[in-house]
DNA sequence: ATGGCGGCTCGCAGCCGA
């Protein structure tokens, strides 16, 4: 069973380079961010086609996530039950006994904006749902561009980045929070190159340089982590002519679909 | 690194992402 997630930057834009990975990868389950399409755009039968059932939900502009799996998808559930956001940021969805998860944490913007706020309150909505979720579904995975770099060695130059977004403390106490419910990053499950990341700005040829950070995240429960068998970001649709600034990650599980 | 890109919008400039 093989799980991956990948902030698109734009589905519309982006849809072909899906459509030419999906078979490449050949992923049971693809949790998708920045579709920024509204649902009745949405490309649903292009999708169907490539033998994926969908669930999604979106607007205009912003926002906007995504499930596909090529298994019947049950269950499906919009936003974080009790939180009210006019952002579509989380759909989850029940596969092959497993409960996935698909998030698109807020960005922040910058220490002093109100969107930090409201990016640490989603984050603590997300923790307290995500304890409730794991007493009713251990096999949990949540997948999604987490916009947190959890630790220095995720990030191309700390020093540069001391006190920006996607690395401050409380930032990172959150995740750590998530950890505590009892959820492993699947990617540190296993030995990893150094600098890897998968996220790169568009400007000063930073993927060429490798100036990234790794804030897009793979957690499993402590139930399914250990029949995880690998996990990797594929950096290669990164490569094609007009990427998403985001790379997929990808993980795998020994149990079978 | 603090811009420089790229996607979006009843666009033609400004907002946002990360």
């Amino acid at each position: 069973m093989k799980l991956a997630t990948w902030n698109v930057n734009s589905l519309k834009v982006r849809l072909p380079q899906l459509l030419d990975w999906l078979p490449i990868q050949q992923p049971d389950v693809v949790c998708l961010q920045e579709t920024k399409l509204e649902d009745h755009n949405f490309p649903r039968a292009a999708i169907e086609a490539a033998g994926y059932q969908v669930a999604f939900v979106g607007q205009k502009t912003y926002n906007g996530v995504a499930l596909l799996s090529r298994h019947p998808l049950t269950e499906v559930s919009i936003g974080i039950p009790g939180f009210d956001d006019p952002q579509q940021r989380v759909i989850a969805a029940t596969v092959a006994g497993i409960r996935v998860v698909c998030a698109y944490v807020p960005n922040g913007q910058s220490l002093d904006s109100d969107k930090y706020l409201y990016k640490l309150a989603w984050l603590q909505a997300l923790t307290n749902w995500l304890r409730d979720e794991l007493t009713r579904h251990p096999k949990l995975a949540v997948l999604g561009d987490y916009n947190i770099a959890p630790e220095d060695r995720d990030v191309h130059d700390p020093a540069a980045w001391v006190g920006s977004v996607l690395v401050s403390e409380p930032e990172r106490a959150a995740w750590q929070g998530l950890l505590a419910l009892g959820l492993q990053d699947s990617f540190r499950l296993f030995e990893q190159p150094e600098q890897t990341f998968s996220w790169w700005d568009y400007r000063m040829a930073a993927f060429r340089r490798n100036m990234g950070l790794r804030i897009d995240h793979i957690l499993l429960s402590d139930a399914l982590a250990p029949t995880c068998t690998a996990c990797v970001v594929d950096k290669d649709i990164r490569k094609l002519e007009r990427p998403s600034d985001h790379a997929p990650v990808v993980a795998e599980l020994a149990v079978s679909a």
